[in-house]
RNA sequence: GCCCAGAUGGCGGAAUUGGUAGACGCGCUGGAUUCAAAAUCCAGUUCUGGAAACAGAGUGUGGGUUCGAUUCCCACUCUGGGUACCA
C-alpha cells in the first residue's frame, strides 16, 4: 500500500501530543477566537458517527482560522452526569463514577483517532468535584439573588431585605411567588427570623416550589417524560401519575423579556431564534377575575381575547386547579374526582397533542358573568393546562375552535358576537371581524374592542392588563442520583445555604433506588457518607443535566482555577463563543438555559457579556435507524412485526447489535435485560422474530447507534473526516450510509499518487508553475476561501477534487503548487498533510502555516461564453469577448444563424442580457 | 395538536443575489491494463422517444408572480426534530 494512512496517522497523532501542537496560551497581542462544540455525553456506546460531524467541522474551522492567524481557543470536555450511567448502575450495581469514567476513556480514545486539535490541557467533566463545586457556587448566586424590574437586573438578595427593613415590600417591584403577601416595614419587624425567611425565599432566583412531576408509584420514583409510555413506565410498565412535589425551581422567567428581546444581537439562524421566540411565547392579554354564584370564589382567567368577553358561555379550569375540590357540589363530587383522576394519568403532552379526544365534567357550580350577569356554567377538562396562564380560561365558543368543539360535544351554549360570520360549522377565530351583541362593545373591531374592556374591567377592579408567557420557571430538581448535589441542608424544615468553600460531595450509598418512602437515593446516605453534613438533612434531590452544561463554555477558558469560576482577566480575554457547533435539537433547553445563566452571571459583575454564543450553527443530525420489539401489553411476550395487530402492545427500542436485517437474536436480547431473561416470544412463519424499523435520531436512548471506529481503522481519519463533510451541508439532516466513502478515500490515494513517483518515492519539482497550473490552485484558493466563510463544508471538498483532478492532468508536481493544496487541504486532513509537509522540507507544523491568498490576474478570461435562451429556453451557446457592450452583443445576436434558425420565422419582441450571465430571446 | 426544518437522477448532493438544473462523488454500463485479481486509467450515464441528429418532459403536489423560478408568494402532502425530567 503506497497511502499508509495507518502508520502517518499513528506517528503524528503521537508528535503532536508530545510537541504539545495545539495548546493555546492567552495572549493580548494576538486576535482570539473561541470555536467550542457542544461537549458530548459519555454513554456507553461510544462515540457514534453523529457527534464528529460538528466536531470535524468546528475543528476544521478552528484550523482554518489558526491558518489565518488568529489565537484559537478550541476545548473539549464531557457532559458526564445523566439518567443512562445512573440507570446503568441500577441495573448492574456497578457505581456510575466508574462506569463514566471507563466510557470517558473510550470517547477519548476515540476522540483521538480522528485528529482533533483540541487543547486537552483543558478538559472538564461536569461530574468532577471540582467542576461541579462551581456549579453549586452558581446555585448559592441564583439563592442569594432576586430580581429587580426597576434596575431589569439581577441584585443581591441583601438589598431586597435592606428595603424590606426600610419600607417593606410595598415599593417593590420584582418578580415572585403567586401567594407572596403585601406587608409594611412594621409587619416585617414583627416577624420571626424563620417568617422572614420563607418571605424571602419568594423572591430567590433559586427557590422551593410545588411543581408537577410524573409518580410512579411502582418504581417509588419520579420518571422523565422519556421514560414513560402511554401513561406506562418503560422499564416495568407500572402505571404513571401526575403528582405534586416540592422542587427547587429557578426564576428564568424574570429574565423572559431580556431572552426574547437579546436574540437580536447574536448571529444564529432565523429558525432558532423563532424557536425561541415561541418558547418564551410573550402574549399581551387581561386576568380577569370572576366571582362563583355561590361560596364567593374567584377564579382567575388569563385570555388575549378580552373583546369577546360577551362571548362567554363557560369556563373551563384545568383538573388540577387548586379550586376544583372547593367548588364542587355533592352531587358533582364522584364524577369531578374520577374525572380527576383520571386526567392526571395523562401526560401534559398527550392532553395537548390528542384534540380529537374532547373530555371533561361539569362541576356544578357557576360564576357570574361580570356584565350581564348570566350564570356561567364551570367545567373542568383536560383541555386546559395548569402550567399555562391561570389554568383557567373563559370559554368563547364562537371565536376560539376548541372551545367550540367541546360545547358543541357537551351541548353548551354557543352564542355569536360576531357581525355577518357564520359560526355554525366552525369557530370564527380571526381578528378581522366586528363585534356584536356585547353591550357596550358593540359595532367595534377586535382591536378597539380589546382595549376598551380592557379599560373597563380594570376601572371595575376585576380586570389586569398582564404580559403572559409560555416560558415557565425551570424545575431544578432531579430525584436521581447521578447529577451535582445541592449545597443545601434542612433545618426545621427551612432550607439553608451551605457557606462552605468546599464542594458537596456525592456520597456513596448502597443502592440506587430511591428508598422505601419514596425519598430520592441521597437519602440512603449516612451522616457519616457525606462530606459536608449541617442541619436535621442534606437536600436529597440533585441537579438536572443541563445545570453543568450551562455555563462550560466560561470554564474552558480557565479549567484549573480554584479561586474563581473563571478569573476575570481570562473571561475578558476569551469573551464569547465565536463559533458554537451542536446539534438542533437543544434549540430551547441547553441554548435558553446557557443564555439565562450567562445573563445573570453578568447582572452579578462576574463577566463582561450577556450573550454566550455568538454565532450559532446547528449541525443536523446523522440520522440513525432503530428497530423495535412488540411487547404485549402488560405481559413479558414479544411478538413479531407481522403479527402485532393481532395484539395490544407496546413499542420498545431493541439494540441494533442485536438486529441483522431487521430479524432479532433472541439469545443476545434475552441477556440485554434481565426483567428480559424470561420473556416469551411469538415468531414469524420462517420462525424468526422480526424487528420494526424507522429512520430516526441517533441516540443513545434508542439503542440504533454506528460508531467511527471501524472506519477509522479501514480507510483512516483524513478520509472520515473528509467524508463526514462530503456527505451535505452541515445543517442538514442525513441518513448514515458507508456507501461513498471510497470516492474521498481515492482523492486522498490521488494527493498521495502526484507526489510521488511509481516506486513510492516522494517526487516534487521546484520549478516555476505555469498560468494554467496558478489558474487551477487560485480558483481553489478563492472557492474554498469563500465557502469556508460561509460554513459550507461539504462543497470545499468538491472544490480540492476538481483542483486535484486538473493538476493530475496537468501531472503537475511543482512545489509551489503543492505547497498551497497542502494547506487548503491541511484543515480537512491534517494528517496526510502534514506528512507530506515534512516531506517538503518544512520544519514546523503545517498548522502553522499561512493561509494562501488568491490572485486575480491568474482568474481573468477575455471571453465568456453566453448561454442563449428562447422564452427562457436554453438553445444554443454563444462566445463572445468580455468586453463588448449590450448593443454590440444585441447586433451579434440579431445576425446569427442560430437564431433565426430557432426563431423559426416568428419575431424578436425583447432580447434580455445579463452581462456574463444569459441571454434570453423573448419570440 | 403546537413550534421549527427538509423534499432535486438509481444514491449523497451542487447551483452563493431570480439567470446554462444535475458540479463533485458513489453506483452502474462498456473499454484499456493484467495469467487472473486488486489497484489504476479512458468513455458513457436525469427521464421518455430515437441508430443518431434531435424533440419533449423534468427540482414532493396544485396554483400564482416574472422575459426567466430548485430559488419569491399562496394552498397542500410526506419525512425528521423539539414539545419543558434523554442529552
Amino acid at each position: 500500500m503506497d497511502y499508509n494512512f495507518n502508520k502517518i496517522e499513528k506517528k503524528w497523532s503521537k508528535k503532536w501530543d508530545e510537541q504539545k501542537t495545539h495548546l493555546s496560551k492567552e495572549n493580548i497581542n494576538k486576535k482570539k477566537y473561541y470555536v467550542l462544540d457542544m461537549f458530548p455525553y459519555p454513554s456507553g456506546s461510544g462515540l457514534h458517527v453523529g457527534h464528529p460531524l460538528g466536531y470535524i467541522a468546528s475543528d476544521i474551522y478552528a484550523r482554518y482560522k489558526k491558518l489565518n492567524g488568529y489565537n484559537v481557543l478550541h476545548p473539549m470536555g464531557y457532559d458526564s452526569f445523566g439518567l443512562p450511567a445512573e440507570q446503568y448502575a441500577i441495573e448492574t450495581g456497578q457505581h456510575p463514577e466508574l462506569t463514566t469514567k471507563q466510557n470517558i476513556k473510550r470517547y477519548r480514545n476515540q476522540l483521538n483517532k480522528i485528529g482533533f486539535s483540541f487543547d486537552w490541557s483543558r478538559e472538564i467533566q461536569t461530574s468532577d468535584p471540582k467542576y461541579y463545586k462551581w456549579t453549586q457556587w452558581i446555585f448559592k448566586q441564583l439563592y442569594q439573588s432576586y430580581y429587580c424590574n426597576i434596575d431589569d437586573k439581577a441584585l443581591p438578595i441583601s438589598e431586597l431585605i435592606a428595603e424590606f427593613e426600610r419600607n417593606g415590600n410595598i415599593d417593590v417591584k420584582s418578580p415572585c411567588d403567586t401567594d407572596t403577601p403585601i406587608f409594611t416595614k412594621k409587619q416585617w419587624l414583627s416577624w420571626t427570623h424563620a417568617k422572614q425567611q420563607s418571605i424571602v425565599l419568594k423572591y430567590r432566583l433559586a427557590f422551593l416550589s410545588e411543581t408537577l412531576v410524573n409518580w410512579c408509584e411502582g418504581l417509588g420514583t419520579v420518571l422523565a417524560n422519556d421514560e414513560v409510555k402511554d401513561g406506562f413506565s418503560e422499564r416495568g410498565n407500572f402505571p404513571v401519575k401526575q403528582k405534586k412535589m416540592q422542587q427547587w425551581s429557578l426564576r428564568i422567567t424574570a429574565y423572559a423579556e431580556r431572552l426574547l428581546n437579546d436574540l437580536d444581537e447574536i448571529d444564529w439562524s432565523d429558525a432558532i431564534k423563532e424557536t425561541q421566540k415561541n418558547w418564551i411565547g410573550k402574549s399581551k392579554g387581561v386576568v380577569i377575575q370572576f366571582q362563583t354564584s355561590c361560596k364567593n370564589h374567584l377564579i382567575d382567567v388569563f385570555t388575549t381575547r378580552p373583546d369577546t368577553i360577551f362571548g362567554t358561555t363557560f369556563i373551563v379550569i384545568s383538573p388540577e386547579h387548586p379550586l376544583v375540590a372547593k367548588i364542587v357540589t355533592e352531587s358533582t363530587k364522584k364524577t369531578v374526582q374520577d374525572y380527576c383522576e383520571k386526567a392526571s394519568l395523562r401526560s401534559e403532552r398527550d392532553r395537548q397533542s390528542d384534540s380529537r379526544t374532547i373530555s371533561g365534567v361539569f362541576s356544578g357550580n357557576y360564576v357570574i358573568h361580570p356584565f350581564n350577569k348570566e350564570k356561567l356554567p364551570i367545567w373542568i377538562a383536560d383541555y386546559v393546562l395548569s402550567s399555562y396562564g391561570t389554568g383557567a380560561i373563559m370559554a368563547v365558543p364562537c371565536g376560539d375552535q376548541r372551545d367550540w368543539e367541546f360545547a358543541q360535544k357537551f351541548k353548551l351554549k354557543i352564542k355569536n358576537i360576531f357581525k355577518n360570520r357564520d359560526i355554525a360549522k366552525s369557530a370564527y377565530q380571526n381578528m378581522d371581524a366586528i363585534i356584536a351583541n356585547s353591550d357596550f362593545l358593540n359595532d367595534l373591531r377586535a382591536s378597539d374592542a380589546i382595549d376598551k374592556s380592557t379599560c373597563k374591567l380594570v376601572e371595575m377592579g376585576i380586570g389586569l392588563a398582564k404580559i403572559n408567557y409560555r416560558l415557565r420557571d425551570a424545575i431544578f430538581s432531579r430525584q436521581r442520583y447521578w447529577g451535582e448535589p445541592f449545597p443545601v441542608y434542612y433545618k426545621n424544615g427551612a432550607p439553608y445555604i451551605i457557606n462552605n468553600h468546599e464542594a458537596v460531595e456525592l456520597p456513596k450509598i448502597d443502592k440506587y433506588l430511591p428508598t422505601s418512602h419514596g425519598e430520592p437515593p441521597l437519602a440512603r446516605a449516612k451522616k457519616s457518607d457525606w462530606n459536608i453534613f449541617e442541619g436535621e438533612k442534606m437536600e436529597y434531590n440533585t441537579m438536572p443535566g443541563w445545570a453543568g452544561s450551562s455555563w462550560y463554555f466560561l470554564r474552558f477558558m480557565d479549567p484549573k482555577n480554584e479561586k474563581e469560576f473563571v478569573s476575570k482577566e481570562k473571561a475578558n480575554y476569551w469573551g464569547q463563543v465565536d463559533l458554537y457547533i451542536g446539534g438542533a435539537e437543544h434549540a430551547v433547553g441547553h441554548l435558553l438555559y446557557s443564555r439565562f445563566w450567562t445573563k445573570f452571571l453578568y447582572d452579578r459583575g462576574f463577566i463582561n457579556f450577556k450573550e454566550p454564543f455568538k454565532k450559532l450553527i446547528n449541525q443536523g443530525m446523522i440520522l440513525g435507524r432503530s428497530n423495535f420489539v412488540y411487547r404485549i401489553t402488560k405481559t413479558n411476550t414479544f411478538v413479531t412485526d407481522e403479527l402485532k395487530n393481532k395484539y395490544k402492545t407496546n413499542k420498545l427500542y431493541v439494540n441494533i447489535d442485536f438486529v441483522k436485517n431487521d430479524i432479532l437474536d433472541i439469545d443476545k436480547f434475552k441477556t440485554w435485560r434481565s426483567e428480559y431473561k424470561n420473556a416469551k416470544f411469538i415468531l414469524n412463519e420462517d420462525s424468526k422474530y422480526k424487528c420494526g424499523y424507522e429512520v430516526e435520531k441517533m441516540s443513545k436512548s434508542k439503542y440504533n447507534t454506528q460508531t467511527p471506529d471501524d472506519l477509522v481503522e479501514k480507510f483512516g481519519a483524513d478520509t472520515l473526516r473528509l467524508y463526514e463533510m462530503f456527505l451535505g451541508p452541515l445543517e442538514q439532516y442525513k441518513p448514515w450510509d458507508t456507501n461513498g466513502i471510497n470516492g474521498v478515500h481515492n482523492f486522498l490515494k490521488k494527493v498521495w499518487r502526484l507526489t510521488h513517483d511509481k516506486h513510492n518515492q516522494f517526487n516534487i519539482v521546484d520549478t516555476n508553475p505555469t498560468l494554467e497550473e496558478n489558474k487551477s490552485i487560485h480558483k481553489c484558493i478563492k472557492k474554498i476561501t469563500q465557502d469556508l466563510n460561509r460554513y459550507s463544508f461539504n462543497t470545499v471538498v468538491s472544490a480540492l477534487m476538481i483542483c486535484i483532478n486538473e493538476l493530475m492532468d496537468l501531472k503537475c508536481n511543482k512545489k509551489a503548487i503543492i505547497s498551497d493544496f497542502l494547506i487548503l487541504l491541511s484543515p480537512y486532513a491534517p494528517f496526510i498533510t502534514e506528512e507530506l509537509w515534512e516531506k517538503l522540507g518544512n520544519p514546523n507544523s503545517i498548522s502553522e502555516a499561512k493561509w494562501p491568498k488568491y490572485n486575480d490576474k491568474y482568474l481573468q478570461e477575455s471571453h465568456f461564453t453566453y448561454p442563449v435562451s428562447f422564452n427562457g429556453k436554453l438553445k444554443f451557446k454563444l462566445n463572445v469577448l468580455k468586453n463588448l457592450s449590450k448593443k454590440e452583443i444585441e447586433n451579434k445576436i440579431v445576425s446569427n444563424d442560430n437564431t433565426h434558425k430557432y426563431l423559426g420565422g416568428k419575431k424578436i419582441k425583447r432580447i434580455i442580457i445579463v452581462p456574463n450571465k444569459i441571454i434570453n430571446i423573448v419570440a
